[in-house]
DNA sequence: CGCAATAGTTACCGACCGGTCACACCTATG
DNA sequence: CATAGGTGTGACCGGTCGGTAACTATTGCG
C-alpha cells in the first residue's frame, strides 16, 4: 500500500546476487499460510489477508491455489515436509543408538512443546475441518501414520518390550501435551510431559 | 416453515400434562448450540442456523444470550456441567475403592471415546478459539483444572506412588486419545488407550 | 528486440456473517 | 377482559467471505 510502484524499501534495481532474492510468491504465500492459519485458525483469516501479508494479491494467490482448501492442503504438505527432516536430525546426534534417539525424541518434543504453544498444525487443522471428505484429512492422517510409524521402528529398536504399545503411548502423550497445553494453559499436564514420558519408557524397558 | 402458525405437528392446544412439555427456547437454543458446534465447529455455523435448527428465531436467541460469544460460554458450561455428574457415579458405581474407580475412569473414557467421535467440545473450543481473551477460555481452563484435580484425588486415593504423575500421565493419554482419534482415525495409537492406561497404571502401582 | 509468461490492480459478484429494528402474536395472570 | 412479558417474523444493516473478470505492468528468454 505504502510503497506503490518499488518492491521493496531498496533500490527497485540490481540485487541480482547479493540478497538471496527473496522467495517467490508461491512460497510466500504458503508460508504466510502457515503463519496466519496457525495465528488465527483455518476459518480465522480470509484469502485476502494472507494474499496481502505474503504481499502480493488475491488474484496471484488464485492462481497458484485453485481455491483455499487446495491452499489449506499445500500449508499443511509444507509442515509435514519440514517435520519430516526432525528424524534425520535424531539419527545423526545420535547415531545407531536407538534407546539415545528416544530420549532425544522425548527431549525434542518438550522443547517444541514451549517453543511452539499453539499446538501441532495437522492436528489443529483436524479439529477445525469438521468437514468430512475434506482433502485435507488425508494429508493429516498420512502424517501423523508416518510420523508414529517412525516412533514405532524406533521403540523397537531400543528393544523394550511391547515396543508398539510404547510408541501408541508415547503418541498419545505427545498430542495429549500439545492440546492440554491450549486448555489448561503451562501449568496443566503438560509441564510434566518429559517425567511422564521418562517413566513410559523405563516401565516398559524394565517390563521385559 | 412448513408448518407456518401451528407450534407442532400435533392439535396445537392440549399438552397440558401428558408429554413433557418441550424445553424453554433458552434450553433448546443452549442443546441445539452444542450439537452444532460439535457437528460443524464453533466458527463453521451461523446464529442464524443455530435458532432455525433449535425451532426458534435469532431475535430469541439474542434476547437471551448477547452476542454468539456468550452462547459459545453457555454451551461450554453446559457439556461441563453434564461432564461433572460423570464422577458421582463412579463413586456410586465403586463405593470406597479407588483403585476400582481408577480403572473405571479408564473404561468410561475409553466408552466415550468411541461413543463421541468427535472429541472433547471444550478442548476443541480451545483450538479454534485462537484470540486470546476471549471469555471461553477460562471457562475451559476451570473445566480442565476440575477434571484433572478429580484425578489427581482419585490417583491419590488409589495409593499409587507419584499419585500426581500418574494423573498428568492419564490426563494427557485421554486428551491425545481424542485429538489422535480425530487426526489419525479409529486405527491409529487411541486405539490402544485402554491398555496404554492399564499399563501405565501397573507401572505406578508396582514401582512403589 | 519481441514475445510470452507471470505478477499486480481494481472492481465486482453473490452469499453469508453477527447483530438490530419495529411490529405482530400468543398466552398466562390479575 | 385487559394488560404485560415472552415469543415469532421479516426486513434490514455494514462487513466480510471465497472467488472471478478484465486489464496493465513486469520479467525472463529466444
Amino acid at each position: 500500500m505504502t510503497q506503490k510502484n518499488s518492491k521493496r524499501g531498496s533500490e527497485v534495481k540490481s540485487e541480482t546476487d547479493c540478497q538471496p532474492t527473496r522467495p517467490a510468491p508461491r512460497d510466500r504465500i504458503v508460508s504466510t499460510a502457515c503463519d496466519l492459519f496457525r495465528q488465527h485458525g483455518i476459518r480465522g483469516i480470509g484469502v485476502d489477508a494472507i494474499a496481502e501479508a505474503a504481499e502480493t494479491n488475491k488474484m496471484t494467490l488464485y492462481r497458484h491455489f485453485g481455491s483455499k482448501d487446495d491452499l489449506i492442503c499445500e500449508t499443511l504438505r509444507f509442515t509435514s515436509q519440514k517435520a519430516a527432516a526432525f528424524w534425520e536430525e535424531l539419527e545423526i546426534a545420535h547415531p545407531g543408538n536407538a534407546m539415545a534417539q528416544l530420549h532425544g525424541w522425548v527431549k525434542a518434543r518438550a522443547q517444541c512443546l514451549t517453543d511452539e504453544p499453539y499446538g501441532c498444525d495437522l492436528a489443529n487443522a483436524a479439529v477445525e475441518l469438521k468437514e468430512q471428505g475434506h482433502p485435507a484429512h488425508v494429508v493429516i492422517e498420512n502424517f501423523k501414520t508416518a510420523q508414529h510409524q517412525r516412533l514405532v521402528v524406533l521403540c523397537g529398536q531400543a528393544g523394550v518390550g511391547q515396543s508398539e504399545l510404547l510408541a501408541d503411548t508415547l503418541s498419545m502423550l505427545l498430542e495429549g501435551a500439545r492440546v492440554s497445553r491450549l486448555a489448561s494453559g503451562t501449568d496443566g499436564p503438560s509441564a510434566h510431559f518429559v517425567r511422564a514420558c521418562e517413566a513410559t519408557i523405563a516401565s516398559f524397558g524394565n517390563a521385559r
